[in-house]
DNA sequence: GCCGTTTTCGGCCCGACTGTTTTCAGTCG
């Protein structure tokens, strides 16, 4: 079982539990190990099975938990998820999708009502039956039924692409109300993940500027879920909710954190906070009821004896740690780019194009990736930038490079891309190294099959790829679980190559989605071999 | 269920909004 169905399974089990009532600090537990498992970018059986990077020493996992994912990573199965589900119905899950439908209710609906399924509860709700329930009343049972119906209407996850798509207009609305101090979106949004559930923006204002009502009636709200005094959320037309919360200035700081998140890294935090006898809130920082600031992020960090992490790696993956100890990475930037990975089929004339967009950048080379070399020698003579020749090979299933010397010595850059979908991670694994081992490769692009990341010994691979000067490609275009890949890419020593994959001026802007993922995964511009100059990179493709 | 510059037992982040409640539980961020 890969990693990710492992994860949505934890957090299955941590469901039923939570509706049979259990402690939530255990459920808690399921949960943290279903995210840290889904999180890495190896497969389970390439983790050793004690000591150092052992499943049991990652945080949140001790032995029974190990037990668990190993037993569900061999077998599929977990036998403990099949006695939760004997005694509660699995079709209960599906009512904590509704909004305002916890464990709690499910439970007191599933035991009062014997309803089980969404279909039933339904029914329930239009015969007025809920309300027979004890805290449960007229609105509450209106709010089921409407969540019922719109189920189907409510996003799921969007890329960040697409969020900011949709947020920058109202943010850019939002801005102009007078009286807006401040206002930044924060949430997973500034973490920058690859993808989001909801839109939280926060503002700085003084409660008479009602901000929260501007959002109510903004063109493209649609839905009001919930409006107080300093936190209102809406259900915009296109099915993505946006949480809106409202400080003073004073606290924007200590709100900025706590809404930036990652939910880990802030309880990891202000458990630093209870041990200092301090309380962290989006308030401030709080001793004995005195408030000590909360003005600047900075002061929340500092509070508990810690330097300021970037927003993209606050998710209770060492970082903390690293703050501590003033071993914080220094994140590859924007500026630091000055080459990328773009593709062959445009004409002369929109290669032209990209060439001088990129130079107005501060870009300083080109891969073009699949152009006739006589394309790319005509656009030499005015780029500006300097331009390679590259091209794509296919990796057969034993590592064998499908394309002979005399083709591959017609390029600068050789990338090796393999057609993963029939084999075995172990398979993969070895054919990946064999392609590697080959010397033809300069570049090894990230394997997908079925249109999801493969997985493999991304370890194994990198280091691989580390002893033979190959670059690992991480294509702005698919960046599930690109995160985790450029930490592990990272840690084995090697570098990763940012391919935007670029056919137009505008699809140049991508290769930014991929910096936001290396920056994620911890990535510091030796990391990262779009930081070279283009002297730099002939050197490296010459493997000097 | 995990974990330990307090601890191997007994804690485990903290607050806003809603509905149903005569004082707070449940859900969500
Ligand atoms: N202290 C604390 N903060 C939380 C908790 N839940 C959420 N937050 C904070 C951190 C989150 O990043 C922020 C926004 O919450 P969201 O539910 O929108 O999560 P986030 O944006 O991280 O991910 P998302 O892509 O929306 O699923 O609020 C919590 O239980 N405790
Ligand atoms: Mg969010
Ligand atoms: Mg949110």
């Amino acid at each position: 079982m890969d990693n990710e169905t492992i994860g949505s399974t934890l957090d299955q089990v941590a469901d039923l539990l939570e509706i049979e009532g259990a402690s939530v600090f255990r459920v808690r537990a399921y949960r943290g190990a279903a995210r840290t498992v889904s999180a890495l970018a190896s497969p389970v059986s390439t983790l050793p099975e004690k000591g150092p990077g052992s499943l049991e020493e990652l945080p949140g996992i001790g032995k029974d938990l190990a037990g668990k994912i190993r037993e569900l990573a061999e077998t599929g199965e977990l036998a403990m998820l099949h006695e939760l589900k004997s005694r509660t119905p699995e079709s209960l899950i599906h009512l904590l999708e509704l909004p305002g439908l916890g464990p709690k209710r499910a439970k007191a609906i599933h035991e009062g009502l014997g309803i089980d399924t969404i279909e039933e509860l339904e029914k329930a709700a239009r015969e007025g039956r809920l309300r027979a329930l004890k805290g449960v009343g007229p609105k509450l049972e209106a709010q089921i039924l409407e969540g019922i119906a719109a189920r189907a209407a409510r996003g799921k996850r969007i890329s960040l692409a697409e969020a900011e798509a949709q947020v920058e207009p109202i943010v850019a609305r939002l801005r102009e109300v007078p009286g807006v101090l401040r206002i930044e979106v924060a949430g997973s949004y500034r973490r920058r993940r690859d993808n989001v559930g909801d839109v939280d923006i926060l503002v700085a204002a003084d409660v008479s500027v009602a901000i929260g009502k501007k959002l109510i009636a903004d063109p493209q709200t649609d839905k009001v879920l919930a409006d107080g005094d300093t936190k209102t959320s809406v259900l915009l037309k296109s099915g993505l909710q946006v949480d809106l919360r409202v400080v003073p200035e004073e606290t924007f700081g200590a709100a900025m954190h706590y809404f930036t998140g990652s939910k880990a890294h802030n309880i990891a935090i202000r458990t630093l906070g209870v041990r200092k006898k301090l309380k962290i809130s989006e308030w401030g920082v709080f001793q004995e009821d005195k408030r000590l600031s909360g003005e600047r992020e900075e002061d929340v960090f500092e509070a508990v004896g810690l330097a300021w992490v970037p927003p993209e790696i606050r998710e209770d993956r060492g970082e903390i740690d690293a703050a501590r100890e003033g071993k914080l990475p220094k994140l590859v930037e924007r500026a630091e780019l000055r080459g990328d990975f773009v593709a062959g089929k445009p004409d002369a004339d929109e290669l032209a194009a990209i060439t001088s967009a990129w130079r107005a950048k501060g870009g300083a080379w080109l891969v073009v990736i699949g152009a006739p070399r006589s394309v790319i020698e005509r656009a030499r003579e005015h780029a500006g930038v300097e331009l390679f020749a590259g091209r794509v090979v296919t990796i057969g299933e034993g590592g064998s490079i499908g394309a002979s010397e005399e083709e591959l010595a017609e390029v600068d850059v050789v990338i090796g891309e393999i057609d993963a979908a029939n084999l075995a991670e172990k398979a993969l694994t070895q054919a990946l190294v064999a392609a590697v081992e080959t010397g033809c490769l300069h570049v090894l692009a990230r394997p997908f099959g079925a249109g999801k990341p493969r997985q493999f010994d991304v370890e194994a691979v990198a280091k691989a790829c580390r002893e033979r000067g190959v670059l690992l490609g991480l294509d702005a275009r698919f960046l599930q679980g690109a995160d985790g890949y450029a930490r592990a890419v990272k840690e084995a020593g090697a570098r990763l190559a940012l391919t935007s994959h670029a056919r137009n001026v505008e699809e140049v802007e991508l290769l930014r989605y991929g910096l936001d993922q290396a920056r994620r995964g911890w990535c510091e511009a030796k990391d990262v071999a779009n930081t070279l100059s283009a002297g730099e990179l002939r050197t490296f493709l010459a493997r000097g």
